[in-house]
DNA sequence: CTGAAAGCGCTTACAG
DNA sequence: CTGAAAGCGCTTACAG
């Protein structure tokens, strides 16, 4: 049941438990013969590295923290696949952290990342405000956020240009004639919803007539997939019941608000785009499905994923260097759900 | 940076680190004052637990494991949600492990969890015989399977009713009149998928005249989301190009592979259910948004992890217990995706 | 190039 | 009820 430790293998291949961690942990300076013979011992003795006694002994775990508001949106999953598979790649574990955007959970992930003195944190982070991340910084765990970033950018981040991307959307509304555009958003407290709404205002203000209704929820009802969905539902109901005055249009701010408005539209009996044009932030292999195929802004998550775990290794492995911020583009990606005309839409540039 | 330990609480409080320890841990069996005074002490430096050092001492990390073929399928994803908070709530961290359905990177991950001495491991394992799972049963590690059973049963498990889903829904398709049914499988390695195929078979042995046409992938083409999407398409191609002794009707048996489907029928310029008739094992928001609505069996993803943590709960905290095996029954949803003249469906019984 | 020894921060018999 | 001490399995100065 317990496995063989440095004792084992030092004492049957007849050399110091320090020989052994010279040898099994790759620093080199031992003789071939020696080497060899240890290296030999350990397979035949099955040797498994006990991870915990490394962690205390360097004071670092060979695991990363990943903290995200719900692995079950599918944009966090896409990321959390890609940081999984670079961890992986290095030897690193990752622990998966959900915090429902709610700051007390954060602060008692990160709590819990510490204790395990992970060695590094990717963390989509639930306030602009230090907060909770606070604590990463005075224990120096190398920490890169993930489409969210810290006021003074005290941290490497890998970002999306959410406002180029809602802007891009809500002109493309705009090119099709629509003039009175709703935005549901959740909520604005995160600060992608609130770069996705400048970005729709930008739009919108450059187009003499053209206004703009924000239709948002409370924080508490923007948490975990179901419960956004049946936000974006609601939301969309109460726009379209908005009689003769209401929006033409709506902008939804993610994948989950998109998904629940447009099972507003179809239990009402409306049709897009007739009733209602409907475009989206986020892409999901589902949207080029529905009849009509939604125009989304899709965020290239896989790539997302892969950047910051590779920036967080940069950092882990070499902590001086200089702070690094990537920012993604997201890509529109037009369809059908915007009316019978569509034109050609200019390619978003950095806002 | 480095936090305050029991030797720095004990000095400054006066007391041993067995005192310190006794307290902290919630022991008990320390005087109240001494207790208070320990406590107090331990908040005014900002005390953070070790977790290393603890697991290096008790042997067993306040941790587990889970390792599931890919958390970006949302059906792993929900489960993992699940997990994590029944995790949050003990205070255990949860390792994420994506196999891919490789048996070696699940071996691989099963050794990294062993060595981070995790206290237990819930697996959707690759294949039915022990194979790696073994190292598991060796190193005495608290284990519970989740969607697939283990030959010989040899750990706890929470289990789909495969068969009885996939029978329901081909007995649908019957009853809807569709005589050559297809099953597209992506792959039978797994044996969820051959309990679906085996559920396909019955209901269509049980009618005259009907029969059922297999499309299966190489197992190299059902790995990962995207891929899985891509060969359900292919699949979904082939039969549609059958010409006119094709079928009319076709189980899906994951979500993936559904969408993959559907995907093919739309960019074919067919329609469902006039062309195809289509039903998938998996639900997902969306099936209910397509047009036409999708008939499904759906699975109880949410109560799938949050079962199959507790149980896992019940194995570390108590390993004497006797053997448990869950199994949950899909549900079937019936929408519109089968033709003009739906049934009542019996509810599927248990095969 | 190699080994003896200390120590990372806890927990737990053991003794009192 | 409390403390001194050993020890979990590694790594790493230090000495040779």
């Amino acid at each position: 049941m317990a496995g063989p430790t440095y004792q084992d293998i030092g004492r049957r291949a007849g050399v110091s438990t320090a020989t052994v961690s010279r040898v099994l942990s790759g620093k080199g300076g031992v003789r071939d013969e020696l080497a060899r013979r240890v290296e030999a011992t350990a397979a035949t003795l099955g040797y498994r590295s006990n991870r915990a006694a490394k962690t205390l002994r360097t004071q670092r775990a060979d695991a990363i923290g990943l903290v995200i508001s719900d692995v079950e949106n599918p944009f966090f999953a896409s990321i959390a696949r890609a940081v999984e598979t670079v961890a992986a790649k290095q030897g690193y574990a990752v622990l998966l952290c959900n915090t429902d955007e709610d700051l007390d959970q954060e602060a008692l992930y990160l709590d819990l990342l510490i204790g395990e003195s992970v060695a590094g944190v990717i963390i989509a982070p639930s306030t602009e405000e230090l907060g909770p991340l606070r604590q990463l910084v005075d224990a120096g765990i190398p920490t890169v956020t993930v489409d969210r970033k810290v006021a003074g950018d005290p941290f490497d981040a890998v970002l999306v240009d959410h406002r180029a991307g809602a802007r891009g959307l809500v002109e493309h509304l705009l090119d099709h004639g629509h003039r009175h555009i709703a935005a549901i958003m959740g909520t604005t407290a995160a600060t992608p919803s609130r770069e996705r709404l400048a970005g729709c205002r930008e739009a919108v203000e450059a187009v003499d007539g053209a206004r703009l209704t924000v239709y948002e929820g409370e924080l508490q009802d923007a948490v975990g997939a179901t419960r956004t969905m049946g936000l974006g539902e609601r939301l969309a109901l109460n726009l379209l019941d908005r009689g003769r005055d209401r929006p033409t249009a709506v902008f939804c701010a993610n994948n989950l608000l998109t998904q629940g408005a447009l099972r507003a539209v179809r239990r009402s009996g409306r049709r897009v785009p007739d009733d209602l044009a409907v475009v989206g932030f986020d892409d999901l292999p589902f949207f080029e499905l529905v009849d009509p195929p939604l125009t989304v802004a899709a965020q290239p998550t896989e790539q997302l994923g892969r950047l910051v775990a590779e920036v967080l290794f940069e950092r882990i492995f070499e902590p001086g260097r200089p702070l690094e911020v990537v920012v993604v583009d997201p890509e529109i990606q037009i369809r059908a759900s915007c009316g019978p005309h569509p034109e050609q839409l200019t390619s978003p540039s950095r806002g």
